[in-house]
RNA sequence: GGGCGCUUAGCUCAGUUGGUUAGAGCAGCUGGCUUACAACCAGCAGGUCGGGGGUUCGAGUCCCUCAGCGCCCA
């Protein structure tokens, strides 16, 4: 049944709860089995989905990114393959966690047992929590984690509906959250066999820090950002003879720190002094001079001070050159107590130090710079004018404070020592587009140190790791106890480990839990495994690892893609994923990069509900592999004005089947389930339009094959535009049986059914909801499960076709448009005369159409068509009927 | 500092191994209520393909170089 007046309007409402119900995107276990009994795994399309951060705000990068692996997952759908597409949700972590303290006012107290009785407070009156000032109250983690997944849920919510409207085909029924019982099951289970591999460790070490998070953070959660700084050169005394040598440096504060000098190897001026050693201004500490390639000679004198630590390339000289610890920056950011003249801290004059030290302690790192400046300045060693410069310096991506370097105990996994081999790991992935694997190479290539995936937060997954309390109240480091695999998942703080009971919790001769929680990373990098629920489903786990797809963005190729690369590799020797497809990133209409602090974030919802869903999902699916794209509503108009277009022209067509009185059931259509097998063969002119179809079917399917969506929706629709204005003013009037005879009309309306069928299915990746409600008016079943076009199938059926023949009448039509456009007449002008000028072969072309030309053109007689001589210029020439 | 990408009409972008006169949409202009569509349709106009050099019978496309923008890494 046709509509008498269609519309796309309301679509997204009739259709999304109707598929969901039929469940025709749910993921059939069974199936694959059936369609490939040999090898499941070949029938099935598997899709690493990334796990939307949920407590982050919606924003239009959403809707383009998961929309581009939406049509990839339909069409593969189409093409046969069981899909299997799950939907995460990404709340374990920093976001999740500040929101609710806010939210709800808490804060987390690891050491505190389960309360089951407890209830939160209630929320500030503007979601933001207890008034300012306020203490929190402490809570356990347990309590606390249950808190997150309180409101992480609601937030889950927003983003269903989000999908859900945009008609993301998830299978609903596997959706995860990477905090669930089964992401910290697997989480903690690949710890354990990490472990029990010597892949990971647990040790005292440099640790990058940020002072008000108070939490380590990875070499992957590095951001550079260009501060203002100054050097200032600062006069060492050389030991001995008393000469000075004068070094540069961003951060005189850390020279209580100071544990070398350091100059390259070659560099003449200080060749010389290698092996010797100098002594610090103001606090008399002797260091060595030593030397290494990594100084620049350069840089400021040449010659630079060390300090544990200023950098990352402290902690490498540090490490490499074996030099002594002196730590003055806590983890709050604030210098600490320091023992002059003890162990570790000998210098020229304690009381001297320790003067000069009482300045320093206790201030952050910011004042206690200005003060040794200024005791720099004061005691002479300060030379000249301090040189302003900007420079990049070191933060945590979502930080505010510059990072610092402290020794602290953490969990590492070792990357550095499988450098090659993620290497040609990445070499083995299919890249979309495959300049991304350069991204990928150079952050492995600069790799200096192992990833450290333990952070000193709450709402996250906790090792499953207990320490035995010595008698004297310290921790057992040494010997670790961790928990049975069958025991997963564990919460150390509220669990207890096996052989103790829960009363000898921190107590000499009991057992303490490990604080920490996992890096978010070091859970979502288990992706495949938490959604294939590995070791738990082993049919499943086999039928859809390694995934097919993995999508992302690009900024997350050292984050997401490196890590998952590097769990599966030392878990399965494998990799996660076969393909990986890299999206842009979402600009402002101004091609800006879009950021809350500049407010100019774009939010999905509303540009659903005003241009349509299929209108959005257009202008995402637009856009080629890796690009950025700009925020364009002019193209989401154009998306719709489309839609609209499918909706008519499918119902002008579809309306010939009506009017000779078929009904939905009869084989119409060139579908799997209805071939189309005309009783006389199709007239050149619709056998010409069906083979250049054919022509555009491949030209998608190779694209879709490439994931490449936007050159598959271009194919697709400028063959649709050409039908539209072409090809069906010059079928007209013999599907009207205005001209012609009854085989005539029969071929026209064979070929607009077969068309069309073809059609509505090469848009429904991109478009879903009106060519599925278009489908529905003629056909049986979702054109979602539909099978894909065969062009095989539509040459067959066009016996012969020729493309020029459609191209060619279309020319002619078109000449004669334009010369009523010329003339200003309506289209519906008569023409006295049309003569085409052309050599032989292409009046061939246009005898094989006349009929159906001169009725599109108005023309009464008959086409003349003149043969020109070779190299004459192709031409139309029109007259109009007289007016009146 | 090293690397990657981009630069084509006023705007947003196509242009797949080099091959007729470089395409589309939007915006603009001129027309048309046409029996699918006026939230529509038809037509027109608009480009020395970032600059320079090279290879070639032939370059938007390949090579070199320079510039601008963006990103990645250090």
């Amino acid at each position: 049944m046709i509509p008498e007046k269609p519309s796309i309007d309301g679509l997204e409402a009739t259709w999304a709860p109707r598929w969901e119900e039929a469940g025709i995107y749910r993921f059939d276990p069974s199936r694959p089995a059936t369609l490939s009994p040999d090898n499941p795994r070949e029938a099935v399309f598997s899709i690493d989905t990334p796990p939307p951060t949920v407590s982050g705000s919606l924003h239009v990068g959403h809707l383009f990114s998961y929309t581009h692996t939406d049509t990839v997952a339909r069409y593969k759908r189409m093409r046969g393959f069981e899909v299997f597409y799950p939907m995460g949700w990404d709340d374990n972590g920093v976001p999740t966690e500040r929101r609710v303290q806010n939210y709800y006012g808490v804060g987390c107290d690891p050491s505190l047992p389960y309360d089951p009785s407890f209830q939160p407070p209630a929320p500030g009156s503007d979601g933001r929590g207890q008034s300012p000032g306020k203490e929190p109250q402490h809570i356990s983690r347990p309590n606390f984690v249950e808190l997150c997944e309180r409101l992480t849920s609601e937030d889950e919510k927003a983003f269903e509906h989000l999908w859900t409207t945009l008609g993301l085909s998830v299978d609903w029924s596997m959706t995860y959250a990477t905090i669930d019982e089964r992401s910290r099951r697997v989480s903690q289970r690949a710890f354990l066999r990490l472990q029990e591999k010597g892949l990971c460790y647990h040790a005292v070490a440099p640790t990058l820090w940020d002072v008000d998070f108070k939490m380590a953070v990875s070499q992957a959660e590095l951001e550079d950002r260009e501060r203002p700084g100054a050097y200032y050169r600062l006069r060492f005394a050389q030991a001995g003879d008393g000469g000075d040598i004068e070094i540069d440096t961003t951060r005189p504060e850390l020279l209580p720190a100071c544990v070398a000098l350091v100059a390259h190897p070659d560099d003449e001026r200080y060749k010389p002094i290698f092996g010797t050693e100098a002594v610090t201004p103001l606090f008399g500490v002797t260091v060595p001079i030593v030397a290494h390639t990594l100084a620049d000679p350069e840089k400021g004198t040449g010659i630079a001070m060390v300090c544990t630590f200023g950098d990352t390339t402290d902690v490498q000289w540090w490490r490499e050159l074996g030099l002594t610890t002196r730590t003055i920056v806590q983890r709050d950011g604030r210098l600490g107590e320091v023992e002059w003249g003890s162990e570790g801290w000998e210098c020229s004059d304690p009381s001297i130090a320790s003067r000069y030290y009482g300045e320093l302690y206790g201030r952050t790192v910011k004042q206690a710079q200005a003060a040794v400046v200024e005791m720099l300045a004061t005691a002479g060693a300060l030379c000249g004018e301090p040189k302003a410069i900007t420079h990049p310096v070191k933060f945590y991506e979502k930080g505010d404070r510059p990072l610092e370097i402290v020794s602290s105990r953490q969990w590492f996994v070792r990357t550095l020592g499988m450098r090659e081999e993620l290497l040609e790991r990445g070499d083995q992935l299919a890249w979309h587009p495959p300049y991304m694997l350069a991204r990928y190479r150079s952050w492995v290539e600069g790799l200096n140190q192992d990833w450290n995936i333990s952070r000193q937060r709450y709402f996250g997954v906790p090792f499953p790791v207990w320490y035995p309390v010595g008698a004297d109240g310290s921790l057992g480091y040494s010997a670790p106890i961790f928990a049975a695999e069958d025991a997963l998942p564990v919460d150390p703080s509220t669990d207890v480990p096996p052989g103790f009971t829960p009363d000898q919790r921190g107590l000499p001769g009991g057992f303490a839990g490990d604080p920490d929680v996992m890096d978010t990373w070091a859970t979502s990098s288990l992706t495949p495994q938490i959604a294939g629920r590995w070791e738990e489903d082993p049919d499943l786990f086999e039928m859809v690892f390694p995934m097919d797809l993995r999508p992302q963005s690009h900024e997350i190729i050292r984050t997401w893609l490196f890590s998952t690369v590097v769990r599966s590799h030392v878990e399965h020797s494998s990799l996660p994923f076969t393909n990986v497809a890299i999206s842009g990133w979402v600009l402002d209409p101004d091609r800006k990069k879009m950021s809350k602090s500049k407010g100019n974030v774009v939010t999905p919802l509303p540009l659903i509900e005003h241009h349509g869903a299929d209108a959005c999902r257009y202008w995402a699916a637009s856009a080629h592999p890796g690009i950025d794209t700009a925020v364009d509503e002019g193209q989401m108009k154009v998306g719709r004005r489309l839609a609209v277009k499918i909706l008519n022209a499918s119902r002008f067509a579809l309306s010939f089947l009506e009017e000779a009185g078929r009904s939905s059931a009869e084989p119409v259509g060139a579908t799997a389930s209805a071939p189309l097998a005309p009783a006389a063969p199709l007239e050149p002119l619709d056998a010409s339009m069906l083979a250049t179809l054919a022509g555009v079917v491949e030209d998608a399917t190779r694209a879709f094959e490439a994931f490449d969506h936007g050159r598959a929706l271009e194919r697709t629709e400028s063959f649709f535009w050409s039908f539209c204005d072409d090809y069906l003013e010059l079928v007209k009037s013999r599907a009207y049986g205005e001209v012609g005879g009854p085989d005539d009309q029969a071929s026209a309306h064979a070929a607009l059914s077969a068309a069309i069928s073809v059609l509505l299915r090469l848009f429904a990746p991109i478009m879903p909801f009106v060519t599925e409600e278009v489908w529905s008016w003629w056909q049986d079943g979702s054109v979602h499960r539909a099978s894909w076009p065969d062009p095989d199938e539509l040459r067959s059926l066009a016996t012969g076709g020729d493309p020029a023949v459609l191209a060619t009448a279309g020319w002619v039509i078109g000449a004669a448009r334009k010369a009523k456009s010329e003339a200003k007449k309506g289209m519906r002008t008569p023409l006295a005369r049309l003569a085409v000028f052309a050599p032989a072969s292409q009046l061939s072309l246009v005898k094989l159409a006349a009929t159906d030309i001169a009725a599109a053109a108005g023309l009464a007689g008959t086409v003349e068509a003149v043969e020109g001589s070779a190299g004459e210029e192709h031409r139309v020439e029109v007259e109009l009927a007289e007016e009146g």
